[in-house]
DNA sequence: CATCAATACCTAATGGTATTAGGTTAAATC
DNA sequence: GATTTAACCTAATACCATTAGGTATTGATG
């Protein structure tokens, strides 16, 4: 390949202002005619490509997710513990994310709480990236630097959510501010929350 | 009419079957004539009610977000303790989706990630029921019970993010499972983000 | 009692939008 | 040179939210 630009593809050009229209304005307020005129072809070409309007959006996400997950173990490797691991896996997805707003608004805005979501490739890809965290729980439980009675899906849950509440505060206030704003002081609970308890004499109520 | 509990006015009933058909169906899934068939009504007599499909569902869960404004401080009236406060908290919130599962489908999973929520009724509500752990998080700061370098607004993002993921999840797999299941470990997983750090060597003072 | 106004509902447009039917054109293949 | 295929088009079609413009009933007012 020489060094220029890629000249993109009819299917990589829709996707392309797909994911600017739904993420600027929204799913339902965009129309197939906007795409259609943002890639100067006729609405019935579209169809070549996708099979409707939601084949399109669940189909943007596709090559970002399968990035990322393919991205994930490069980053992680070499660090070494539980805790350095988790900590570098949350600022590497918030960096991604930071640095993709639209694809992450379609994940975050309109497919993660679609019911159709289940269903999809993205779907598997997501839950392959979660599960990371699973193994960095039982890594940690494993070598007494987490709390050894920790309940890795419990812990999970924390880490999503938390992660999953910031980012999606982000994007509704139309990131309006640094995602990593506060993330210090969150990981610092976070990692609370795992630690072994302290032994010898306890804790009171 | 056959066999009905109470007699209901036409505005409560349009939103009754409207709320059941948006959860069931969903939003985009649902068309004016269904509702009008639910209740017996022409398509325009809606309008005589609602300004239209949007502000339908928009008015769906006002009143039962307020009711879950109104009973929290009842619920939580008496409890000694921030951490007693908390678990009180989420489980009377839990304990109250789980009772309503169709106001909490319309407000987690098409409300919260829409781009208008934030000018809506239930967002000035929803914002008061988080305002909530903010004031049990200084509770606890100052007491002594709670970390007392505490950042109550890192900490409500926990506590938020989490039960919202569990939310979801429950949701998104049509409630096939107890909303409370796996709970009390998630519970324990926030208690020790909030609690005080034990100085190096174990005691406290 | 007759009239007026309001209420609660209706039928029948209107306009927008996703999707499809049925081409056309031009290059690739035989 | 004929045929197939790829890539795209114009012009329906069908659905759906919303609106225009009614009617029938009720209850209050002069």
């Amino acid at each position: 390949m020489a060094g220029n630009k890629k000249p993109k593809n009819t299917k990589e050009r829709i996707i392309d202002a797909a994911r600017m229209l739904f993420s600027e304005r929204g799913y339902r307020e965009t129309t197939i005619l906007d795409i259609a005129r943002e890639t100067d072809l006729s609405e019935a070409a579209l169809y070549e490509y996708f099979k409707g309007k939601e084949d399109l959006l669940i189909t943007i996400p596709d090559l970002w997710v399968s990035q990322l997950l393919a991205d994930m173990e490069d980053q992680l490797f070499g660090i070494e513990g539980a805790f350095n691991k988790l900590r570098k896996y949350i600022w590497w997805n918030f960096r991604r994310i930071e640095q993709s707003p639209w694809d992450a608004k379609i994940v975050y805005l309109f497919l993660k709480t679609n019911r159709n979501f289940m269903e999809t490739e993205v779907y598997l890809n997501v839950k392959s990236l979660y599960n990371k965290l699973v193994e960095i729980f039982e890594e940690g439980r494993q070598s007494g630097e987490m709390n050894p009675n920790l309940d890795a899906h419990a812990a999970r849950a924390l880490v999503v959510g938390t992660m999953d509440h910031m980012v999606i505060r982000w994007l509704l206030t139309d990131m309006s501010y640094p995602l990593f704003k506060g993330l210090d002081e969150t990981f610092q609970l976070l990692a609370n929350a795992f630690r072994p308890i302290p032994p010898a004499g306890g804790f009171r109520f």
